[in-house]
DNA sequence: GTCTATAGCTAGATAGAC
DNA sequence: GTCTATCTAGCTATAGAC
């Protein structure tokens, strides 16, 4: 993968932002260039058509989300001696403060386009509907095996139903971020949603 | 409004199909005029212009959904003699079997077209985040009412809850949907989305 | 209300000078 | 690697005959 320094850098960002706001089909090669300070016809020194750079965008977020979550090990700490709930509070939270500005954007743009684009559908189901599930249930077999949650339910199914409100609550905030309007609701409803979840999982 | 008969109706088929398939930036004109089997220039007879045609189409969605909602006075009955997890399960399935084709396949212009269209977004608002949470409310306090389920949860939190698992499902939905998978999950990811929700309401 | 024809513009992409 | 200039195709929309 090539860099993101100089001119490369200015279109890339350029065209995030661009993509962003107004989708895939919505921007034009010549707004690029004109976003980047730079002509048109520069633009095919860098990237091979316009494709190619929403492909490397692509490309950018893979890289970006590839081993970002924290490994099981890093919370044993904090499954041993949070409550549940608490852990999955920080999860969330932890989650949402990392956040690098120009990946948000290029969630946006996956959002956008993955009933277009293949590789967006693909993300999609990767980071918003396999993997989280498969990590919760991680953490939560964990707090079984050290008797901090019941074992009476089926951890899959609340597994699901702590994604369900994750995307739920990300959905409010992506169209509150759209609006402009407030996002401060979002922190309540996540302490919201834990607790209901984990109400009757500590005993 | 007009009547979706005739050429007219045509071309708002071939328009909703297209605008389905590809988003509104990615149809052109020319496209729907050829989908419709007439020139393009006979699509500004019935259309002012292609914005025109996306307008009506979120006036038909618009038409379809206002007052479809079942009343709540008419499962009151179903309040009373059903166990309440299968209230909300037949809400969900009856939703689920009284489909539209044209009004599914604008959901999903509505779904790609928020990002960037105002009104899309206002639907998505009013009719995926407002009026189910409502709704589900209203029908939570009747059964809270009629002594069918317990009296120590902030229902507008277990309406969230309920609307919750119900996008997250929409959202896998969608996804199978497009990649012409299997959908048959649904069912039970709803029906195991109920029981959790319920587990503890019902005494 | 449909067509042919075309205006007027914007799109993605390339050639070649510097 | 940047630019000017330009190509070709496609776009939305209109004029006017039938």
């Amino acid at each position: 993968m090539k860099t993101l320094e100089g001119t490369r850098g200015k279109i890339f960002d350029a065209a995030v932002n661009l993509f962003s706001r107004y989708g895939y089909n919505g921007v034009s090669v010549r707004k690029i260039a004109y976003m980047s300070g730079i002509k048109e016809s520069s633009i095919y020194n860098h990237f091979e058509n316009k494709e190619d750079i929403l492909k490397c965008i692509f490309d950018y977020f893979q890289k970006g989300m590839l081993a970002q979550r924290p490994h099981k090990d890093e919370i044993e700490y904090e499954i041993e001696f949070m409550a549940p709930r608490e852990v999955f509070r920080m999860i969330f939270i932890k989650y949402s403060k990392n956040r690098n500005p120009r990946i948000d954007k290029i969630a946006l743009i996956i959002m956008m386009e993955q009933y277009i684009n293949q590789r967006a559908r693909d993300f999609i189901k990767e980071f918003m509907l396999q993997e989280p599930v498969n990590y919760y249930e991680i953490i939560l077999r964990t707090m079984v095996s050290k008797g901090r949650i019941r074992d009476d339910t089926d951890l899959r199914i609340v597994a699901e139903e702590l994604n369900y409100g994750f995307l739920g609550i990300i959905f409010n905030l992506v169209v509150a971020l759209q609006e402009g309007s407030d996002t401060s609701f979002v922190i309540q409803k996540l302490s919201n949603h834990v607790d209901f979840v984990f109400e009757r999982l500590e005993s």
